[in-house]
Order: structure tokens, then C-alpha cells, then sequence
DNA sequence: CGTTTTTGACCAGCGC
DNA sequence: GCGCTGGTCAAAAACG
């Protein structure tokens, strides 16, 4: 839970929203984010609190295990029909990914070597105070080895 | 021109 | 089984 005024919570990634809906409970929709890096499935949902509009309940699912393209161009990383493979057949939902790997909870491939190195140059939303204390900007996704149920 | 956002439809799960 | 709810998809629009 963050205390924001704003949805978009720089948190160092890229996001893409694929979803919105509004809850029962809260006059505000809540926002479904996805991780815009390749191999990473990463997902995020924003919520605002009922009572609180300052207050937006951020929830993770899972983990990155990539570097942060704080100001990277995805653009040119991927090409666009690797991410967005055009459906012409009207009838043909998510079952042809149901095949793919379940690799969802132990993928560790993409993360080399190079990938922290992003995080100790940058420091893009956390102003450290001084020196030292990187580790504060990086998500405690790093750190932590949490399942991130909920 | 490519990519992200928007938006309604769609789907699975749960309660009744 | 039906209806509600939450989560996702995907086409088109919007954005740079």
C-alpha cells in the first residue's frame, strides 16, 4: 500500500495496462498492469482505496528477474509481432498458450549477470539521501524470495 | 508508423 | 443451472 495521488506509481519498470475494472466495493476502478519486458510475467494491479483516494494499494505478482528499463525503449527491443501476434481467426483465445511451459514460479534464465548493474547506476524514483543505500530503490523482489500470494 | 491505452466482450470461479 | 464477480483478451483508438 502506497500513499499517492497519482496511479502511476514509477516504481522503475515498464507497464502495460491490459485491463480495467471497476470493483464493488470502491467507486474507483482498479487497473490491471503487465510487465512490457519479454520474458517477464509480471503482473501488477492498481487499486484506490474507498476512503482514502490518496491511497492506492499497489499489489505485485511475482517477481522480476530483469534488468529495470527505467529509461529504456522497449520499442526497439522487441519487435512488435513477437509481442502482438495479429488473430485473424475471430474464435481463438488463451487455449493455444495453455501449452506453453509452467516455468511461471521458476524462471531464472533471463537474469545474467549484467542485470544489476542497472540498479546501482540508477536511481530513478527513491532519492537516496546521500550515498550508499541503492539497495533501497530495488524492489524487495530482489532481496526477498516471497511467493507473492495473496 | 509503432506502441500503449481504451473499452466492451469474454471466461472461469464461486454462491445461490 | 443461473447470475454475479473478478480477471483477461483483443480490436480500435489514441498517443509519440
Amino acid at each position: 500500500m502506497t500513499k499517492s495521488e497519482v496511479d502511476l506509481l514509477e516504481d522503475g519498470y515498464r507497464w502495460r495496462k491490459y485491463g480495467q475494472k471497476a470493483v464493488k466495493n470502491s467507486p474507483y476502478p482498479r487497473s490491471y498492469y503487465r510487465c512490457t519486458t519479454q520474458k517477464c510475467r509480471v503482473k501488477k494491479r492498481v487499486e484506490r482505496s474507498f476512503q482514502d483516494p490518496s491511497m492506492v494499494i499497489t499489489t505485485y505478482e511475482g517477481q522480476h528477474k530483469h534488468p529495470l528499463p527505467t529509461t529504456v525503449k522497449r520499442s526497439m527491443l522487441f519487435p512488435s509481432f513477437m509481442l502482438r501476434p495479429s488473430p485473424p481467426p475471430p474464435r481463438r483465445r488463451h487455449e493455444l498458450f495453455t501449452q506453453m511451459p509452467g516455468d511461471m514460479n521458476n524462471y531464472q534464465a533471463a537474469a545474467g549477470a549484467d542485470s544489476l548493474m542497472f540498479a546501482e547506476n540508477f536511481s530513478p524514483f527513491r532519492q537516496v539521501p546521500d550515498n550508499g543505500l541503492l539497495q533501497d530503490m530495488v524492489p524487495s523482489a530482489f532481496l526477498k524470495h516471497e511467493p507473492y500470494e495473496q
